[in-house]
DNA sequence: TTATAAATTTAGATAAGTCTAAATTTTTTA
DNA sequence: TAAAAAATTTAGACTTATCTAAATTTATAA
């Protein structure tokens, strides 16, 4: 159907089109590793399937079938990465890549099986929504934790950077999917914040901050 | 490590091999469904990666380096078959062609967690036997059911015939794995063969016989 | 608003894996 | 054992996805 770059691109202009109208080339030349020519060739080719809007120089959205396609692959990665974590009892910071190669196995009744034998999770190991067969999920609003202020609780329930270096950091911490957190204090000089989770303080940057996700 | 492409070439190699000393271009080009010219340019190619032996005009035969590539492909594959069939419920006959796609998943971590998960099965759904991580497995000594006689037993251990019609009939007349049957008698006609198996009496051919392997 | 910088596209090349057609080697057979 | 047939390899071409370098377009800034 499609080759493993053109889901690539596929799952990467969806990703980029979280934070904006339209992807340009230059920031899909970024995330794919790759250079700017190289991604302007790949465009005329998905332009062509029909699989995105492409004008030159004005970056690209997606169609209404390249949409599926991508939320296909992300289905199939978020339902991979939760078996691996709950069957085979990896670590959230260990999955990513073995589900970068499977969330290609193209078979719709394999994941649709996958997804029963797990009883339909709704949440993947990093807290974000796994599409259900239609494509549907939950886009619950979260916000960073350096968006609230002092004497607000929240729970955890996702990251913005999803790298391993940060995964392992907040395991070490214990700041992880389903906590509960109450900010303490927030330090003016640097604007890091104190937190207490389950009777601990816990003192972060205003990095982590940001990268952490919570609800409410 | 290796292509994909790489990854079928040796395991149709090692497959092709349990039948002869050595492997010819053209038995490739049949099994890889592609063209011989196309088969001599991959021999070269993993000659030069030695992992193959390689002899213009003379055939080929697996390197040790060559074999342990190709015997872990085989044991994703039936590690995933296994999988397939006793998590997800797959039919024996459903199971091949996903596993052709999810023997390529790379990680050995995955698959030794995988093959833990299951209880370290030592069969696949077809009776092959599944390698275990170090590469070892049972070869264990089967015969076609053509090849006894007459009120001898045996129990149904594995196909030669891997097709998906040829495991639909099996299923079918209920001649699945594990299964006790007992020659009743050999037509002279056409050499087909009746049987009996818990308590019934199955006529098969003897192209089927030829292709049912029992152990005695 | 024109010059400069940045972003993007085009042109031409490369590597992997495949193909067809022609050449070569091996095997078979008369 | 020489001619014919079969198997295999070589030569040259094609596709996909990539690259570098040059050209073009758009954005920015004096």
């Amino acid at each position: 159907m499609n080759t493993l770059a053109e889901e690539n691109y596929l799952k990467s202009i969806y990703h980029l089109s979280v934070n904006a109208a339209s992807v340009t080339t230059n920031q899909l030349a970024a995330l794919l590793n790759t250079k700017a020519s190289s991604v302007t060739d790949m465009l005329k080719k998905l332009a062509d399937k029909e699989l995105i809007n492409y004008t030159p120089y004005q970056g690209v959205t997606l169609t209404a079938s390249g949409e599926k396609v991508a939320v296909n692959i992300i289905r199939k990665h978020r339902l991979w990465e939760y078996f691996l974590v709950e069957k085979l009892n990896f670590k959230w910071d260990q999955v990513h890549e073995m589900a970068e190669e499977m969330e290609h196995i193209s078979s719709t009744e394999l994941i649709d099986r996958l997804d029963k034998f797990m009883g339909y999770p709704k949440y993947d190991p990093h807290g974000d929504p796994i599409p259900d067969c239609n494509g549907l999920f939950n886009i619950h609003n979260l916000k960073p934790v350096a968006a609230i202020g002092v004497n607000e609780t929240g729970v955890i329930c996702g990251v913005r950077d999803h790298s391993k270096e940060f995964l392992q950091y907040l395991e070490k911490q214990e700041l992880t999917i389903g906590k509960n957190i109450l900010i303490l204090e927030v330090i003016e000089f640097d604007r890091s914040m104190i937190l207490e989770m389950e009777n601990k303080k816990i003192q972060i940057s205003r990095e982590v901050a940001n990268n952490l996700l919570i609800s409410l």
